[in-house]
DNA sequence: GATAGTTGATATTTATAAATATCATGTTTG
DNA sequence: CAAACATGATATTTATAAATATCAACTATC
């Protein structure tokens, strides 16, 4: 929402430094599916005020409640998209979000469905949840 | 459901052979809130086949796909044990299980509501549960 | 009433997730 | 076109969760 949270200006040695840990580290989440950093057409990443936000809340995840990285993952696949983002019954039948759990959506291709018309890094469904302390709150909402 | 399987006939270092693990362990799931074991009058834990059922499911879930018993438990934290038990608006307002999110609703004393009629140990909430691969099931079925 | 097995608690060991270091190669920038 | 910084990949280190061992006190069973 805020295009100054949102403004990937920082490089990954920035990004590292400012969080006061290494880039591996920094790769790493982003490999396990926790964070999409903006990419330049060269393919360095740029992260962005919101990206360090959200780091600084998995670390929190991680090293505070002891809820490891795959543990994250699973409770964030439990976020309903299908309902966020209304998909049809036709639609999640075939979509890997909607079956599996192990997973954020986010980390799935989308090809063949609804999310496939849109980027998962500017989607409310990632943008929203970078809290997996939000999840529960957010299923309230829909249950 | 089963009577044969839900009978408490294993004691601790039966229960702890049949499984290959030691009888710390148990007691540490058990401390843990990811198993409610049969006490005697004495205090004296038995396990049912049940029981082992869930503890092989547990030990699936640890060792195998890397959840941590943290993340188990804010897993299990989400099961909506309002939606299955028709709690009102009023109990749900002053119930930690509706509001806290890194616990099983079972590991609390439910004091003052619709739950301090019954025991968790025959709870749906709590039998139904034993995976917690069925939780995302469990919620789409609600959503 | 003696033996075997239980209790909870604390201390220790083991297994491994999380984080880092290092690499050869590629890209950006002054 | 160097110097600085990026890339992904692999190897290593570190931190700590998970499991176990051990304890004195208590309970069961024969």
């Amino acid at each position: 929402m805020n295009r100054d949270n949102n403004n990937p200006v920082y490089t990954i040695s920035a990004a590292a430094e400012l969080l006061g840990i290494s880039i591996p580290t920094l790769r790493m989440y982003e490999k396990e599916g926790l964070i999409i950093p903006f990419k330049k057409e060269s393919n360095q990443r740029r992260y962005s005020q919101a990206d360090l936000d959200r780091i600084k809340c998995i670390r929190e995840t991680i090293n505070g409640t002891k809820i490891s990285i795959e543990g994250i993952k699973h409770l964030l696949s439990l976020v309903p998209c299908w309902k966020i983002k209304n998909c049809s019954t036709d639609e999640r039948a075939v979509c890997e979000a909607f079956i599996s759990h192990d997973k954020p959506c986010w980390t799935y291709s989308h090809k063949n469905n609804l999310c496939s018309e849109i980027s998962c890094i500017t989607c409310e469904v990632y943008t929203k949840l970078s809290d997996c302390k939000k999840v529960k709150e957010t299923l309230k909402s829909y249950l």
